[in-house]
RNA sequence: GCGGGUGUGGCGGAAUGGUAGACGCAGGGGUCUCAAACACCCCCGCCGCAAGGCGUGCCGGUUCGAGUCCGGCCACCCGCACCA
């Protein structure tokens, strides 16, 4: 018996779809399109198992909508900007460029063996001047738009490196090199309106029926639309020009609950008293300490600084609250400042407890008396409640409602208006850094900010510096002391000028990656009759972790992409379908050293729970994301020299549900080699079958054929991976024990091979080569099941008694009802467990169940 | 802290509100073999001799019927706007 070789017979088949260009793309083909993209990967240098599992199930949707008669677009490219090349210049120098395209070849060479369907004609890398040349083209035109605009921003400052630092360089408040505290900076920058767009994005959520509802969800928590109250407090003996503040509230209802106003340490009043009184400038760098991200400021801890002055209640100006300054309120959102009601809410509750601050109630729970308050009493918004200090609407009335009438109220009494607002920001763009799209504008002393030509785009990272490598050593941005680069001529008066420094956030590159892969080599952002031909990606597929920003940015792209008329109107929303896969896992194997500290090993060096060097035992820690630090990470370039690609595909399809984690254990993959073993060898065994057989064999394999077709389409149109797998193992077993004459086993093997074919490509070639199939299997229409062999004569109904299964019995498929019940009742051991009891109820579901109540 | 998700045998998991545990792994028994490997066959949620009882993270609810729907908790995972 010939031994199946994945080795030999992967690169055979290969190299016959390159051949036969099956996989590459074209638009003018007479057949209907399918996009099917996955998210492109960031140019690690090493592919690792969740780079398999996500492009492997887009390949098995590509591969099976190729079998369906479409026009199949499956690209790949890289997402190549970004910190991780700096970080690598810095500590080992080299440049980012060439590690960069280094990793981009390397990557690409783990790939291919993979046996994927993908068009390599059109990859691209987001930092070819070709790719971020055309981004900046779009940006000039979205400049042009009105959709880009300048204002100051905080960022993370290390005072010691006197450099902006990523969120993920701050550890625990801390700059990641310096170790210096750092603290929150406002700097000039660059901004896309993505808020214009909040309602639009919000709204158009509703329309987007084949993404994920939890990712609508959170886009939509996002966006955060909410409605409420915009009035002035009046400022007691204010500073001159402050004379009110304008706060917003989502619970105006709660106006006669308020016991302080507070205001963020980045407001204009906050910084007025700060240049005015050092103890303010104080209390206000104290409150700037940090991190910028919101989890860093909601973390800390809750502080105030009493400014002195004080507000005056609309309602009743006599009534005068505090002014308090506080860290954990965010100029972003809303106007900077609140009013506090510790009442009906935990935050301003604990903040009040801890400034010694009233506590008015404001409403109490239906029914209840008022009485002091240990937390903030904060009941759903729908709920009925009893307002003891209430101004409008009725005295019981739901939260909703009474923020309706208190806004009404108050529109009516001319002290403020009711407005909608939107959590989310405009999308900041700028970073400080070398290794991104450079943001093609000038700064002239004369005309001020000015856009770049677009006939001198792109604007291309310099290489070197006059000759010189560029020093990655030194912290902050190479591009700000490069002075032949940065120095230049104003496009518009010729005049000495500098160019700007910052580059492009990596979101910026991904946002429009999948339209550029419509027309990659185009000499403009896009080719409309491209674009209009391809869009929108029909199935879209990546990881959970960019729900919100990734999608949302591309959402926006999209938009501004249609209004500058580089995407056609119908691909506002570019993604039609969403997938969003779980991660590779994998136990986590440790040791201790002698000062008792953990010590991680990989998975190869371990073999029975003990090391395989040492023989010491390992702790092993239950199954985690796969990451280098921890260790726990297989390498799918050996597990695909070691078993093959078939099996690394096969094993990360099977078990898990593609949207839930996959844990990638050794004896899994192995009992994957050995199924596509036993496939194997089933079809070489063929030859050997007996020609005849009773025809109640062929029928019975048949019939089970013809339902592995229909489960296993039905599976991979539903994205039920490892079920259309599980079934396709039923199947493998009931072809392995059939009688069934020679030619319906062959027929049976050769489907059995057609409908492994997305999942395992390889095998499927070889089995369909050896059983006469003409071409190839890749471009052979998908099987039809016979609807004919899916109809079954009878069924087997499970009979509870009071809700507990007690029997069962075997009927013709459409018996009626009441011969249902009759024959139930007639039940040997449904009369057991009734024990003499009177049926009061008898339901029959057809064809599911039957229960009979007592 | 806030938003979103997940939780089922020893393990990965299956199950339009309708027989909980398909399929696979591990384990046990057997056939083949001088022996092993391979392959093939059978068993396999827990308690119980059995009848039967108990079982889908925990507590409660809706329903003829709940893994599935609702409310409250617990644990873990993802995101929180400069990681990609």
């Amino acid at each position: 018996m010939q031994r199946y070789s994945a080795a030999q017979i992967e690169a055979k088949w290969q190299s016959a779809w390159d051949k036969a260009q099956v996989f590459k793309a074209d638009r003018s083909a007479d057949k209907p399109k399918y996009y099917v993209l996955e998210m492109f990967p960031y140019p690690s240098g090493r592919i690792h198992m969740g780079h398999v599992r996500n492009y492997t199930m887009g390949d098995v949707i590509a591969r099976y909508k190729l079998s369906t008669g479409h026009n199949v677009l499956h690209p790949m490219g890289w997402d190549a900007f970004g910190m991780p090349a700096e970080n690598a210049a810095m500590a080992s120098g080299g440049h980012p460029k060439d590690w960069t395209y280094q990793n981009i070849a390397d990557m690409r060479a783990q790939m291919k063996p993979l046996g994927l369907s993908i068009d390599w004609t059109r990859e691209f890398a987001t930092c070819d001047p070709e790719y971020y040349g055309q981004q900046q083209a779009l940006f000039l035109d979205f400049l042009k738009a009105g959709l880009v605009y300048r204002k100051n921003a905080v960022v993370n400052w290390d005072p010691v490196d006197m450099t902006v630092l990523a969120n993920e360089q701050v550890i625990d408040g801390k700059g990641w090199r310096s170790g210096a505290e750092v603290e929150r900076r406002e700097l000039t920058q660059w901004f896309f309106k993505i808020s214009d767009f909040a309602g639009d994005l919000l709204s158009a959520l509703d329309g987007l029926e084949d993404w994920p509802a939890k990712v609508r969800l959170m886009q939509s928590n996002w966006i955060g639309r909410s409605r409420g109250l915009q009035f002035p407090f009046a400022l007691v003996d204010a500073p001159e020009g402050f004379d009110q503040i304008e706060v917003y509230t989502t619970r105006p209802d709660t106006l006669l609950g308020a016991s302080f106003l507070g205001i963020s340490p980045d407001h204009p009043l906050a910084k007025r008293l700060e240049g005015e009184r050092p103890e303010v400038a104080a209390f206000c760098a104290t409150a700037r300490r940090g991190g910028t991200t919101e989890e860093a400021i909601e973390k800390a801890e809750k502080l105030g600084f009493d400014t002195g002055l004080r507000a005056a209640h609309p309602f009743d100006p006599t009534w005068e609250l505090p002014v308090y300054i506080a860290n954990f309120i965010l100029m972003d959102y809303g106007t900077g400042a609140i009013f506090g009601v510790p009442a009906h809410d935990q935050r301003d509750f604990d903040f009040a407890t801890k400034y010694d601050l009233s506590i008015p109630v404001v409403f109490v729970a239906d029914g209840a008396e008022e009485a002091p308050l240990t937390e903030a009493y904060v009941p759903p918004k729908d709920q009925t409640v009893h307002y003891i200090r209430n101004f409008a609407g009725a005295e019981h009335q739901t939260g909703a409602e009474a923020v309706e009438a208190a806004i009404a109220h108050c529109e009516g009494l001319g002290i403020g208006k009711g407005v909608t607002k939107f959590r989310l920001r405009d999308w900041g763009l700028s970073r400080q850094r070398y290794w991104g799209c450079p943001i093609p504008v000038v700064h002239c002393d004369a005309c001020g900010v000015v856009p770049e030509r677009k006939e001198n785009l792109p604007i291309a990272l310099p290489y070197d510096e006059d000759g010189q490598p560029i020093d990655f050593s030194i912290p902050g941005n190479p591009l700000d002391r490069h002075p032949s680069w940065r120095d230049c001529a104003c496009p518009a008066c010729g005049a000495p000028a500098r160019r700007e420094t910052d580059t492009m956030d990596t979101f910026v590159d991904s946002s429009w990656y999948f339209a550029r892969f419509t027309a990659p080599r185009a000499t403009t952002p896009t080719v409309l009759e491209d674009a209009d031909y391809w869009m929108n990606v029909d199935q879209y597929i990546g990881g959970i972790e960019h729900a919100i920003l990734h999608l949302l940015y591309s959402r926006f792209f999209a938009r501004a992409m249609q209004i500058t008329g580089h995407l056609p109107a119908k691909a506002v929303e570019p993604f039609d379908a969403l997938f969003t896969q779980g991660m590779v896992t994998h136990e986590i194997y440790m040791t201790r050293d002698a000062q008792d500290r953990p010590v991680y090993h990989f998975p190869e060096e371990v073999e029975n729970g003990a090391l395989r060097a040492t023989g010491e035992m390992v702790e092993v820690i239950p199954s985690a994301k796969m990451s280098k630090s921890k260790k726990n990470v297989v390498d799918p370039v050996s597990i695909v020299e070691n078993y093959g690609a078939d099996t690394a595909r096969w094993f990360v399809l099977s078990d898990s549900p593609p949207e839930r984690d996959v844990e990638w254990t050794a004896s899994g993959a192995e009992a994957a080699e050995k199924h596509l073993a036993r496939v194997w060898r089933l079809v070489t065994e063929l030859d050997s079958a007996p020609e005849d057989a009773q025809p109640a064999e062929d029928a019975a394999l048949l019939r089970a054929m013809h339902r592995t077709i229909h489960e296993v389409t039905v599976g991979i149109e539903s994205f039920g991976f490892n079920a259309a797998i599980a079934r396709l193992y039923a199947f493998t077993n009931a072809l392995g024990k059939s009688a069934a004459s020679r030619s319906v086993k062959r027929q049976a093997a050769r489907i059995l091979g057609q409908l492994m074919s997305p999942m395992t490509p390889h095998l499927a070639e070889e089995i369909w080569h050896r059983l006469g199939g003409e071409g190839l299997v890749a471009t052979t229409p998908w099987p039809k099941a016979d609807p004919v062999w899916l109809v079954e004569e009878t069924v087997t109904l499970p009979i509870q008694v009071n809700g507990k299964r007690r029997s069962e019995i075997t009927v013709p498929k459409d018996m009626v009802p009441a011969e249902i019940e009759a024959r139930v009742m007639a039940d040997e051991a449904v009369q057991r467990a009734l024990d003499g009891a009177a049926v009061r109820k008898l339901i029959v579901v057809p064809g599911r169940i039957v229960n009979v109540v007592a």
